[in-house]
DNA sequence: GTGAAAGCGCTAACAA
DNA sequence: TTGTTAGCGCTTTCAC
């Protein structure tokens, strides 16, 4: 099969509503500044051609791209298939999409693919990026600030230097969930109250362990088991749990997951819960936290809205030509002519019947 | 802050290696019919100046974007969030990225987006598509049909007229694979072979239970019940089995999740599992299939070779300027000049303790 | 084998 | 308000 039919062109347009290029280039960008009669010709010659702009030609012109990286840094297939960032992906498409901007992305796995990447978006081929990069010690996010592409990062970047302050991101409250949630579980009369960590090495559980410690202060330092986020991990950690401090009497888990398997380790020890041993959870994944037996207790983050909120900041700084990302972006933070460095999202307890 | 350096063009480079535009050009693309020493004093040139070349202004004229658009339609947080499709995504993105192609990714959700979808596609913005349609009604790969855009598809589309031969796509072997497992299951001098479906709106879940069917042709109805892919439709599913075929001895389980909520519910029900009761899954999704309690016996589908295999049949058909996507792809299929309308990868039945 | 020149389709000054 | 014009950076004939 030989080539379809060409794309119409302005020209082609122009000349079937009888006006110049320009003037169909200014209808098509809004309007601004022609005559409605002309505006409406203009339209009826759009429409009636189906033309649609070609995109590599204004940007040529414009330098932007309209178009969006985001990139996922070693997509071990837990992370990438995590719900969690499946919504957030989402957030992310929706608010793109309703900028008409292209969502690219950019899948990393080793060392190498670190430098393709920051060749990529060196090479100025999107206007902006979005990063995941979970891990403490990832030099992705750095490589990428190097590279000089506005960007927004998903999650609180666990840099040590003092760049950190310039890193803008969205994140949620992970350590005042967790303060919530641990004194929600003391305000039950609870004592013993355990918590099952999230992989330490990813800032949202290292944040959560902390809120856990802020109102535990002095708390019993067994009473901390780590896991990783998956419900085999809560499995594990709360069998260790249990052998090792038979009178707990609550369990905050890092996140849903970990709580659905606490939850059959405690079943199957015969404690009952919420009677025996309450349990929170995070995420407020769903379906999974309204399915569990009983169901499940959590702390709820806004995720699809991080979503949103990350390519919005990231739009909003496009607009205004800030290379370092951040400003304007009217989700929240930023009171002046500052750019947020981070935006936190609050997050809710969701009362269910584990605790 | 302002923009940056701006990047070096083509210009540039010719400048610095006392050359003209045109010979840059034919180095950077190949470097065909150019002389060596030439050829080493412009690599030298665009290495200094750090060229990267516009990609803009290559479609301009080209009129290849080298871009592919995945599309997921609905992305139910569930069927977004499989493990499943996350590994595909993950073998498209491989191979797309050894071939230099960009990623788009087009989430859509409800009926506006169908059509937005669909003069996205017909914008000519990308080369070509791949396309994931869960659902037998899906009205989206049609239409993805008609806006002419090369596409493969993920999966065997649903659909029940006649074009449906034109349609090129990328499956496992779902029928062979479940005739595979009931098989085996028989093979253990199992009688009572039940069956835990998928979703039957899904060509994959329809698709296992005919294998099912194939082997128990005149097996009793009351030993097939509808589950959903997930481990609670599972845990449902192997409830009702129990309560109706107390005799049951082995299950097939549409998938891996669904094989671990009935692995739960007959651990709960005190039957043990071989030994009473056999049980076997599909995907070999790990870590899950390993940590299950017995470890599960499962059929493994190749996934990110799927994902490879629809990314390398696309760029093949757009290498060889065929509109309809298919041929010369490489991996499979296609004997002649006709490209293949589907290629089926075979599945291995993985032993483990289940089963 | 190499260079000169003509656009690809669009936007943005600038003129009218 | 509208039109004219000059490129954006690249590939690709076509001469040499």
């Amino acid at each position: 099969m030989t080539d379809a039919a060409p794309r119409p062109t302005l020209e082609a347009v122009a000349a079937r509503a009888g006006v110049s290029r320009a003037t169909v280039s200014r209808v098509v960008n809004g309007g601004d500044g022609v005559r409605a009669p002309l505006v409406e010709r203009v339209q009826r010659a759009v429409d009636e051609l189906g033309y649609v702009p070609n995109r590599a030609a204004r940007s040529l012109v414009t330098r932007r791209h309209d178009a969006v990286a985001v990139v996922i840094a070693e997509p071990e297939t837990r992370v990438f298939a995590d719900p969690f960032f499946a919504l957030q992906l989402r957030g992310i498409s929706k608010e793109l999409t309703a900028h008409d901007n292209q969502l690219v992305l950019l899948l990393t796995e080793g060392r190498d693919d670190h430098t393709r990447v920051g060749r990529y978006l060196a090479g100025g081929h999107v206007d902006g990026a979005l990063v995941f990069s979970l891990h403490l010690d990832d030099p992705l996010p750095g490589l990428i600030r190097r590279a000089g592409v506005p960007t927004v990062f998903g999650g609180r970047p666990g840099w040590r230097d003092d760049d950190e302050r310039a890193a803008v991101y969205v994140d949620s409250d992970n350590r005042g969930g967790a303060r919530d949630a641990v004194r929600h579980l003391a305000g039950l009369g609870r004592t013993r109250i355990a918590h099952i960590t999230g992989p330490l090495d990813q800032t949202s559980a290292a944040d959560r362990l902390a809120g856990y410690r802020d109102v535990m202060a002095d708390g019993d330092p067994a009473l901390v088991a780590e896991g990783d986020f998956t419900p085999a991990g809560g499995e594990r950690a709360m069998r260790d749990l249990l052998d090792r401090c038979p009178d707990v009497d609550a369990v905050f888990a890092a996140n849903d997951l970990t709580a659905s398997g606490a939850l059959r380790v405690l079943r199957e020890r015969g404690r009952r819960v919420p009677d025996d041993v309450a349990v929170i959870g995070f995420d407020d994944m769903l379906p999974l936290a309204e399915q569990t037996e009983p169901p499940l207790t959590t702390v709820r983050q806004p995720i699809e809205e991080m979503g949103r909120l990350m390519a919005r900041l990231l739009l909003g700084s496009l607009r205004h030509g800030d290379a370092r990302a951040g400003g304007g972006g009217g989700g929240g933070g930023g009171e002046g002519t500052e750019p947020p460095t981070g935006v936190v999202l609050p997050t809710t307890l969701i009362r269910r019947d584990s605790a």
